[in-house]
DNA sequence: TGAGGATGA
């Protein structure tokens, strides 16, 4: 991502080599830190508490400076490491280099990350970032964390599943690290019988975490979590009423502008906002919160047209998009200053929210609306709605105001209207898919789910669906616990299990070669780029991948197609160049080289684990019959029949769909297929949908298809 | 007959 994380601000200090002055500046620049004030108190706090919560607002330092002072403190004695968490892997890289940095060490000494795909952490490194996600897996591994002294928690506001699962989790280990090895906890059963498993791939480091320690304390976890203010109060409960500080931010002020009255077009309301501002304030850029890409184009447009009527001198206004499916070359755009004299309007979706900081804005416009995902575990199916944003997500929305200079930020409704508002956003854990946290909470050997001490429970109904999901995969047992070896390698692979299970059965179909590719290919977000302004263009350029079988079929000649096209260029041999050469191609064929590389990432990653289980990554050659038939064996929980009126029934819950315009069979509309996800936007639609023949249903999952 | 908010392993 082209972009600085939240948090910290921008540092003064450029990539040069240390030198006097820098060091100094670097010295100045903590030392000015609001945080910085009370590291004592911080420190006492911490030694008294097993349990802190830090609330600290934008530009404390927290994420920054309160790991070194705890190194400084001693936390990371007898070669213990001090753990920060982050729920983006942006935020986890550049906070690591920044710490290094003023620690003055090179990255992956005493100060490293660790994210997906990427670590630079060695055995000295005793500060180590990372995403939560990532720590949740470590712990799959270790189930007591026994190398961490402290965790931080960063970020906890968040709320994100990762999040939710490991402050469950965490809450766990420092109970069982409490106690005598080898007296009964609540976890580490399965995950100590699973590394006997699989102690051969894990090696003799991973191997006897627990062995021959027994009867001996490890010692205790400190636990740390960082949260806005908002939330404090709920993690404070959660955890039994501990201890809650607060660490002063460092913000420029925002004056919070309201309506008089609501609006009833807040795309009107946001384009005579951009242009009153345009006109009647001192520069600056804006930035404009709307719910997605077809608000954003739309309004680009608008502004276009509308700058048309305004005289040559005050045309200087340069409306810029930016949300997660552009092109990265684009989203740099918004990063970019405007020409001299312009200002920049970024129409952004919550992309700017959190993830990614623009700098030079000093007015926000927030209609006040936001697109969330929801899940209904009975339909299994997703819907995408646009809601009113909450009361923590519209603070967030201001602050983006104030980071540089004092700001401005426009709510496009009434200050009753705010009142109205939630206060946070809804978990995630309440609005998804159970199954994947399910597989990993059973492989950590918690076994009762519904009595699991989640900060908020999900519904029973979402639990059970996940459950009755996981048992159909072959994942667990009639009484619910981990399949073996079955259950035991889906927890293994970082993927949902329906994927994993693709993967074991692709093994068995010898196409385990076809799967890795299309199961990559599946967890990115699409692979394919469709400006709107070109999606003819896109189309035919894009023609020669289709398979008339299908989406997976092909995305799999898409990725064999990269495949060779780089093969030939290594061959060739142009060495650097080969990342533009693969931009090229990208471009040419209208695929979003993000995602591609991401996928390529995905398939590493995935075929080394599947390798280490024991499975033999072969092909099917050309024999695509075999595969689709392994398709229809995987995904028979997802299979639609078409309907008279051409219209589909999805067959687990008689839901009626349609194909999504993106597939390759939108038009064709086979008898039968297998989709690989249903969400609900302005239809119901089925996506990456591949053609089957409806008597494999009761061929090949004949547990479920049989008696109907 | 017509279109994908953001993260992450």
């Amino acid at each position: 991502m082209p972009s600085m994380a939240q948090g910290e601000p921008r540092s003064s200090v450029q990539n040069s080599k240390p030198n006097f002055s820098m060091r100094q500046k670097i010295t100045e620049h903590r030392k000015s830190l609001p945080i910085a004030s009370v590291e004592k108190r911080l420190i006492e706090e911490v030694r008294k508490n097993d349990i802190l919560i830090i609330v600290g607002e934008t530009g404390s330092g927290k994420t920054t400076q309160l790991p070194q002072f705890l190194y400084n403190a001693g936390f990371c004695r007898e070669g213990k490491m001090i753990g920060i968490t982050q729920p983006r892997r942006i935020a986890a890289v550049t906070v690591a280099k920044r710490v290094a940095e003023e620690c003055e060490v090179q990255l992956g000494q005493k100060v490293g990350y660790s994210i997906r795909f990427d670590d630079t952490t060695s055995n000295v490194t005793r500060l180590k970032y990372m995403t939560d996600g990532l720590l949740l897996r470590e712990a799959l591994l270790d189930p007591h964390l026994s190398r961490y002294s402290v965790i931080i928690v960063d970020e906890a506001h968040d709320r994100s599943v990762h999040t939710d699962v490991l402050l469950a989790l965490l809450k766990k280990i420092q109970r069982a690290r409490l106690k005598p090895i080898g007296e009964k906890t609540e976890i580490g059963h399965m995950a100590l019988e699973m590394q006997t498993k699989t102690r051969d791939e894990n090696g003799p480091q991973q191997n006897g975490v627990l062995r021959g320690c027994q009867g001996r304390k490890l010692s205790p976890l400190k636990l740390i979590i960082m949260s806005a203010s908002l939330d404090a109060r709920v993690f404070s409960e959660y955890y039994g009423g501990a201890k809650a500080v607060h660490v002063q931010g460092r913000q420029f002020p925002v004056d919070i502008l309201y309506t008089v009255h609501p609006e009833s077009d807040y795309i009107d309301a946001a384009l005579v906002t951009i242009f009153q501002i345009h006109m009647e304030e001192k520069p600056g850029d804006i930035l404009v919160f709307l719910t997605g890409q077809d608000e954003i184009e739309s309004v680009e447009r608008l502004v276009q047209e509308r700058l048309q009527h305004l005289p040559e001198e005050k045309r200087k206004l340069l409306p810029i998009p930016i949300f997660s499916a552009l092109p990265s070359e684009q989203q740099m755009k918004a990063f970019a200053a405007a020409p001299p004299g312009f200002r920049k309007v970024i129409l952004a979706t919550n992309i700017a929210e959190t993830s990614i900081t623009i700098p030079g804005i000093r007015y926000v416009i927030d209609p006040g609306f936001v697109k969330a995902r929801t899940y209904d575990p009975r339909k299994g199916m997703e819907s995408l709605d646009v809601v009113p944003a909450s009361k923590a997500q519209t603070l967030q929305r201001s602050g983006r105001a104030g980071r540089e200079v004092p700001g401005k930020c426009f709510r496009l409704y009434p200050e009753r209207e705010f009142e109205k508002l939630e206060d946070s956003t809804k978990p995630e854990i309440k609005r998804c898919n159970l199954s994947n946290i399910i597989l990993q909470l059973k492989a950590l050997g918690i076994e009762d789910i519904i009595g699991f001490d989640f900060i908020d429970k999900p519904s029973s109904g979402a639990i059970v669906k996940a459950l009755a999901e996981l048992h159909s995969l072959g994942a667990l047992t009639d009484d619910g616990k981990l399949e073996d070896p079955a259950g035991y390698q889906m927890s293994r692979l970082p993927l949902e299990p329906i994927y994993s299970k693709a993967l074991i059965l692709a093994n068995q179909f010898n196409c385990l070669e076809e799967m890795l590719i299309t199961v990559a290919v599946l967890t990115v977000e699409s692979i394919f780029y469709d400006p709107r302004e070109k999606r003819e263009e896109a189309r035919t350029a894009r023609n020669h991948f289709a398979s008339v079988e299908g989406d997976h079929l092909t995305y799999l000649s898409v990725y064999r197609e990269s495949d060779e096209f780089l093969e030939k260029k290594n061959v060739a041999g142009s060495g650097n160049n080969i990342d533009k050469i693969m931009k090229k191609w990208c471009k040419e064929n209208f695929v979003n080289s993000r995602s591609l590389k991401h996928a390529r990432d995905i398939y590493r990653q995935i075929r080394e684990h599947v390798v280490q289980m024991g499975f033999n990554v072969s092909s099917c050659g050309s024999d695509m019959l075999e595969f689709r038939r392994c398709l229809a064996a995987s995904f028979f929980l997802k299979a639609a029949q078409r309907q008279l009126d051409g219209t589909y029934r999805a067959l687990e819950s008689g839901e009626i769909v349609h194909i999504h315009p993106t597939s390759v069979l939108f038009r064709a509309k086979p008898e039968c297929v297998i989709f690989d996800e249903l969400m609900q936007t302005s239809k119901k639609y089925i996506k990456n949908v591949t053609r089957i023949d409806p008597l494999w249903l009761a061929e090949l999952a004949p547990h479920h298809y049989k008696t109907e």
